[in-house]
DNA sequence: CATGAATGAGGATTCATTCAT
DNA sequence: TATGAATGAATCCTCATTCAT
């Protein structure tokens, strides 16, 4: 009967105004919430869309979890979709390049770009949430995604990164030419992302343990072995 | 799911009694041949599940489909995770060795790996209604596949085949030493996989092309490249 | 989340097999119901849709008055809308010229014109339910009797008698040539639907009686020498 | 509609206050100036309230098209009723003799009526806001109408009028004697008002023209004429 | 084997209204 | 006066499942 999305942008907008608005007061301490009310229930609600996926996880217990009220969540993300949207975005936000932090430019290309994958490696073991997330998204069709377009940029920087890793390589006389960086990015991403994704089926069918710190240490240098033997000139 | 596995032998029972019977009556014309009606149920069934996962999927839609109805559904499977994991393990009993008809043993060892790590990369893409309802089943962190310790059988072949091109490679001089099949498995197996699985998240973020013939064709070779040079000597 | 209307056709037209069904066997005296479940159902709604309006009447409400749960409402009406669509297609439905028993062509044609007037005015303060679902059904500026073009047929037999008596009256040189039929019909339906219609804010503004047997009668007489002069010679 | 008429004085007092107040200081410059504020609220009120009936009006959709917020809304009027109320005596206020600027004495009396007709056909179709807002009072059964028992003196111009001109009619010869300005009023006024008010159904179910220009200046005159032909001698 | 009818327990969403500042 | 945040109580609607025949 009412009107349905029709007031897609009003209060998304609200909820963006809000943003920019306790930006401008940083000396005000205990704001009346908003921004915290919004990040905590993004928090459990990325909690349990990642373990439920979208249909399996529910605005009712979201709600229970959270500091305040079902309506709220309705206040500020419109709809369980328009909640799952806000998720999804902040998770690929997180992202951007911690990848800073490694220096790789103070190591050799060879060793860096070992490092890199480690970190990669390490990063998705860490952030099973996230890995989860585009696991659903994937299952939906990138439905939500697609309507996400500023998320382009952020794996950017992790491109760039690996394109600076591999010129210094081919003129150190250590890597092969014609490598494109995000071809190799998708090599060693999709080994680090299926050793978390597909952890349950594999390990069943193949009795093979995917938890044991042995293991993940083991998996994890195989991973950088496969990159570096695969770059190798 | 309300009432999950509660009288989880009885009818399942039946239904097993049921196929022993129409086998044992090949004669009978009339059979009404449930046989045919559960496969017709588990087609409709997974590829529903396979594209909405089994929160996403209903039961109405899948009777709908189907050339029964949902009583049938029920009186067959019990409950819709019966459903779902009958539609599991039928997905992976499918897909058993089907790289026998490879003949790998008469091509050189690097030639047969290389052949087997194709024939992997166009058997996800051409499943894909599988590797979805793999990801639907890490997603319930393979709490149903848990309940199928038959299925672990069903990539032994491959292991097998593994090993045998990855001795013949040792015993040729052309691959190294120590390399185990399951990890050489995991290691190809995301890389196809995860193409398929993360080509709508993937694709957006990198705006890159996954899907058309030239990108696959080329994506199919690295992924054999990468492998080659992973073992060879 | 759930797709809208998608299934918009499949159980209304389940709703109509039954139908067909149950008119298939008419032996057969206690029917599962359905057909009493949906009439019961379109019974109350009617009552409360009428009583309240489309938005002030509550599903829930109806359920509770209803021999069935609301779950039969969405079973039979998919929605409250289409509950509504189910009330008026009724309602309109019921109508049709419930004025053939009058036996107006055995009578002079200003007689009968009269005694069709008489009816009509008697017919609306009869049926205070439809008359105000119609002026629901305005309020909603005829949103839902625009998808029920089959009640175009309903007034028809009304539009043929009148235009019957016009040609004898002008045959038998009491009424004017020229009288349109379907301006007639509303010149009169007005003045019968306007007393039913309007009667609270036109009772309250005029200290109106427009109750009583009295003014009833005075009004329904007025009505119809409103109409006589009209068509007079 | 939450608590209605809880504390039906207190604010609205506050609110007459405000009114009142910003009455007595006209010097003050800086007035938010309350009474153009409610007069605002009022307007936008009115076209929703007209548009969609009580119970499909929003609040918030109000308070949005409105220069001020919200809780305005509330501590001017009250309640969604309140501001329902104040619509409803606004919208009836407004008609008082429009008439006036007729200057119907100055012609013979029936062609004084037709002309008062014709008038009141043209004002329902210039006012379907207030055509509306009566169907809407009359779906709620005058519930709030009668609590504003000074709306009585509204029509009362237009009466005496009315019987003037019958008076005049009568003297003159031209008019039968006996005619009652109350039911005269109702019978061209019932005919003005169901040609807006059932425009929807009416066009529909007879595929009938009620728009054009044409067929509404064909119409006028039948409602005259009508009329006339009911008063004449 | 088969089918239409029925249902209880959720599940998403909305609304008028109030509060803190 | 004014505004954004917050809320409880509905309100519409859906789902897996069962029953009668």
């Amino acid at each position: 009967m009412h009107s349905v999305a029709k007031t897609q942008s009003k209060r998304a907008v609200r909820g963006r105004k809000m943003q920019a608005a306790s930006a401008a007061k940083p000396a005000r301490i205990r704001t009346p919430d908003a921004e915290r009310t919004k990040a905590n229930i993004i928090d459990v609600a990325t909690k349990e869309f990642s373990e439920k996926g979208l249909d399996g996880a529910r605005i009712d217990e979201i709600a229970e979890k959270t500091r305040t009220s079902k309506r709220m969540i309705y206040y500020y993300f419109e709809s369980k979709d328009g909640l799952y949207l806000a998720v999804l975005e902040h998770a690929y936000r997180r992202i951007r390049s911690v990848e800073h932090d490694l220096d790789l430019d103070a190591k050799p290309p060879l060793e860096a770009l070992a490092d890199l994958v480690r970190f990669d490696f390490d990063y998705h073991l860490q952030n099973v949430d996230f890995i989860r997330l585009v696991m659903v998204e994937n299952i939906h069709m990138g439905r939500h995604i697609a309507k996400l377009p500023g998320l382009r940029a952020v794996n950017q920087p992790t491109i760039l990164m690996l394109r600076h890793i591999i010129d210094r390589g081919v003129r150190a006389g250590v890597m092969r030419a014609g490598i494109d960086p995000v071809d190799l990015h998708m090599t060693y991403t999709a080994m680090c992302f299926y050793f978390v994704s597909n952890r349950y089926t594999f390990s069943h069918i193949f009795k093979a343990d995917m938890v044991s710190a042995k293991a993940v240490t083991a998996r994890r240098e195989i991973v950088a072995d496969v990159v570096l033997r695969y770059v190798a000139k």
